[in-house]
DNA sequence: CAGTGGTCTAGACCACGTA
DNA sequence: ACGTGGTCTAGACCACTGT
């Protein structure tokens, strides 16, 4: 059998200073290897490391396996790659979390509760000079208003205002919203979009809280959405949820974010 | 100049149904063809893509190249590569959104505000079971803890409350963290690490709001962390906002987070 | 058995920063 | 002038899946 002269396997089962990971790729053990000098910090921050040539060699493999682990490694900002000039240990990292964004009837699923929904409140108008400041839309466009409130069994769960542009979205004008939620109706209209979401900590208002269900002036969190399709401002949508009822949770790794 | 007759630039310019981006690469401009396919529906969720030999000859390149793009493109959540069987227009994207974790002294000096702190508490203790539900550490471990308020200005911008093994971290017993803050002496120590974290609406209590200087039962938001070093817990902090005065922001791409 | 993606190699040319 | 990363090619072998 050939096989046992391959290439590829006995260099992989002699790779310097790697317990031998039969199971995983080249690449990806060439990775833990690099991972594991910086974490370690036997390559500190900063410093420059060996040149793809030279790692190549010193893993006895081709050139282009170390810039496919290094290319990987500079995309999870591990490292820096200053072209014509070196590979850098990165001095920090990005510092950033990454959060799950859920539907609110997934959300609901998830926690093992019937969902449903009600429509509170549905209007065709003109965009308002008020409502231009966080739509991006130019004053006097269609859009259609609506607010619905979901619920997880009888309780109420989160209540959600939406404005839609009917100029990118014509259609949401002959839907009555009262069988299907807006979030699903939009998911299956427009499949694909960029969204910026921010969310604040906000004491519930009187009607909040009458349709919450929860006592007023109590904290609550609210996440804003406003989505785009291609440069063109699709919906905005504000998710208010009693506070002490949800949280939002991000895993990560980080040097900063001690 | 022989720079005219560059293989791949020619390459390039007669790819086959592309806007001829000269500067960019050809990974770069068929990966922007693929995305355009799947984005315009042309490709719609679901449905095989073509193989890579297949994409290969239709944009006249590698199969390494298509591979790149491919490869690219799963981690990013587009497509579903099924080895041996083929590639798939994801169903649905990854609905995640990406937050930016800063270090409170960074979010002050972004805010052109100048920065300051004080410690509050500092108490060497053992960990007591109510401790060792949020911290994951095992009862009556050597603990560090730690309260501090960080100004913006001379006003009040957040309360820290911070724990500390003293199992992972011996050093902390010997700094004082008056003129350090924790965090900044944390990641001088620990450049590496791991975390999870959480945000909660909460209401400021007496305490609370006294040192942030804000009435009782306004809004709040914190932020807890936990972070470990390589499975060792390492410290725990929940970072006090004046929910009027904090938000958090996040950008993605997403079909379901409409 | 044919087709697929996963992986790796050994070359190559380029532009450009540093010296 | 040299070294660097960025990019691309043309081939190769594999394990496995579906038919």
């Amino acid at each position: 059998m050939d096989n046992l002269t391959d290439g590829d396997v006995t260099l992989l089962a002699t790779t310097p200073e790697g317990e031998s990971y039969l199971s995983t790729s080249l690449h990806e053990r060439i990775r833990r290897d690099i991972e594991t000098k910086i974490f370690s910090g036997q390559w500190q921050p900063g410093q420059r490391i060996p040149a793809e040539d030279a790692l190549a060699s010193a893993h006895q493999c081709s050139r282009m396996t170390i810039n496919k682990v290094l290319t990987a490694l500079a995309k999870a900002e591990l490292i820096v790659r200053k072209p014509k000039v070196g590979t850098f240990v990165a001095l920090r990292r990005s510092n950033t979390a990454v959060i799950e964004v859920l539907d609110v009837s997934v959300e609901v699923t998830n926690l093992g509760l019937p969902y449903s929904f009600t429509l509170l409140r549905r209007a065709k108008r003109k965009a308002l000079k008020s409502d231009c400041a966080k739509l991006s839309l130019p004053p006097a466009s269609n859009i259609l208003e609506l607010r619905c409130c979901h619920f997880a069994g009888n309780h109420p769960f989160c209540l959600e205002d939406r404005i839609i542009s009917l100029v990118s979205v014509p259609d949401a004008e002959h839907e009555s919203f009262v069988a299907m939620a807006p979030t699903t109706w939009l998911i299956s209209k427009i499949p694909w979009s960029e969204a910026e979401q921010s969310i604040h900590a906000v004491l519930a208002d009187e009607e909040t809280s009458r349709i919450l269900d929860v006592p007023r002036g109590s904290a609550g969190l609210t996440i804003e959405r406003n989505t785009w399709l291609a440069d063109r401002f699709v919906t905005w949508a504000r998710f208010s949820y009693p506070g002490d009822a949800y949280h939002i949770s991000a895993k990560f790794v980080s040097a900063t974010g001690i």
